[in-house]
DNA sequence: TCTGGGGTCCTAGGACCC
DNA sequence: TCTGGGGTCCTAGGACCC
């Protein structure tokens, strides 16, 4: 039987987080920031409509904020995370088989639902998550995930839709893709909207009856599959369980810059203990780290360097890569260069069970393992970074730690941010 | 002054081997 | 002047996603 594909999607999802907790944002335009309150990630629909861009630098739109009393938020993660998970949860009751395919969208697969159409099926979902979560979403269906995307973005912007609309058997099906614009096709980014839109390809319903040879020139394999899809054929099947991970990486931009190698190394021995955790959590251990340091990248003297670290026997523990991170940063720091940014990346990982021991081997694996597993559920019970290494330094002083000077509370994951009822 | 973070896949080209 | 051919593996870079 054919597939059916249904794409829930939040709208404005981080918004409608901090909207649940306080009310009085909704109806209002509320943006929230990027780490570091750097950029606006997130916008009400309030937001869009004063012009605010997706990904636009704060201070690039203080004029807009001041005039129109913009609410703007810090990004809470915490708050995100748990949010996503409740969302998440409540779909699992309307298909057996779902994918999470990121913080604030699914795919849920319609094949064997029985009874109701998928608009209506749509509408109860909606109205289910809403009620339960508080979250909005939108609901798009269609034959293929790339035409449920499509028809989940004409579900958020059309009236008439209301939040739901289903394409897998439309008759209006070229009309709407036909008022999508091609920059806005999933898999469509920037370059490849530029070369179609100078080949006269504007919009999805012109893609889609493209000269396969054209496309697979520029676009390779991964064209042609979306014209398949926008066909209707299906390429992309549901992923029900989230392939393992091929890599970790932890980066961020410093609050200020910094030029002293200590800082840096502070910085670099916090990402790598943030690092080394999500391995362990996957139950993961890494055969290669790569540490990278850099300049602020929109000034003219920008300055990158990385070093990559073959170690000897794959691990996840969080001293012995500090160790061989500090070693590389000694090779790539360079003095009087004003850093930026830096980060590292866990390559080449591997099952913790089937690590490959090595003769020369001089660590004390079962014994850092039991270590590990302490630091972990320290922190676990008593809050992230309870327990820390002593390379990450002290929190005063630290100038690289990014800063969120506007966050909300942690409303659903920590007791004294409970919501009181007065 | 101020500009996020974490991923994946594909392709081309070079190294290396037989 | 002429200078094999095919396969595999790895890496860097480009493109995309949220």
């Amino acid at each position: 039987m054919a597939p059916v594909f249904a794409l829930v999607d939040c709208n404005n999802f981080y918004v409608s987080c901090e909207r649940v907790f306080n009310p009085q944002l909704v109806g209002k335009p509320v943006i929230v920031l990027s780490n570091n309150d750097g950029c606006a990630v997130a916008r009400s629909n309030e937001a869009k409509a004063l012009g605010i861009k997706m990904g636009v630098p704060l201070y690039q739109i203080k004029e807009i904020i001041k005039k129109n009393n913009v609410q703007v938020y810090s990004s809470n993660y915490a708050l995100y995370g748990d949010m996503s998970q409740r969302v998440m949860q409540t779909l699992t009751q309307f298909s057996s088989e779902m994918e999470i395919y990121s913080i604030d969208e699914a795919f849920l697969d319609l094949s064997d639902s029985k009874g109701l159409g998928f608009t209506e099926y749509g509408r109860n979902l909606k109205n289910r998550v809403e009620k339960w979560t508080g979250i909005p979403v939108s609901v798009g269906i269609a034959k293929t995930k790339t035409l449920a995307k499509l028809a989940g973005r004409l579900a958020k912007k059309s009236k008439k839709a209301n939040g739901v609309l289903d394409l897998s058997s439309s008759k209006y099906l070229d009309r709407a893709l036909e008022s999508v614009e091609i920059g806005d096709v999933w898999g469509v980014g920037r370059r490849y909207a530029g070369f179609l839109r100078s080949k006269g390809i504007k919009n999805a319903l012109q893609f889609r009856d493209a000269d396969d040879n054209l496309i697979r020139t520029k676009m390779g394999i991964v064209g042609l599959r979306l014209l398949n899809e926008l066909r209707g054929i299906s390429c992309y099947p549901l992923e029900l369980s989230p392939p393992r991970k091929k890599s970790i990486t932890v980066s961020r931009t410093f609050k200020k810059e910094i030029e002293s190698p200590a800082e840096l190394l502070e910085a670099v021995a916090a990402y790598v203990s943030s690092g080394a955790e999500k391995l362990r959590r996957e139950k993961l251990g890494s055969g290669v780290l790569i540490v990278y340091v850099m300049t602020n990248r929109f000034k003219d003297d920008y300055y990158y360097n990385s070093v990559t670290i073959k170690l000897p026997v794959q691990t996840n523990n969080t001293a012995e890569l500090i160790g061989y991170a500090q070693e590389g940063l000694k090779k790539i720091y360079k003095k009087g260069v004003q850093y930026k940014k830096a980060g590292i990346l866990l390559n080449d990982l591997g099952s913790e069970a089937m690590v490959q021991a090595n003769f020369f081997d001089t660590v004390d694996r079962a014994r850092a393992k039991k270590l590990m597993q302490a630091v972990d559920t320290i922190n676990f019970t008593m809050g992230s970074g309870a327990i820390q290494y002593g390379a990450v330094g002290l929190a005063r002083n630290q100038n690289w730690k990014t800063a969120f000077n506007l966050r909300s509370k942690a409303y659903t994951t920590q007791w004294d941010h409970l919501v009181e009822v007065l």
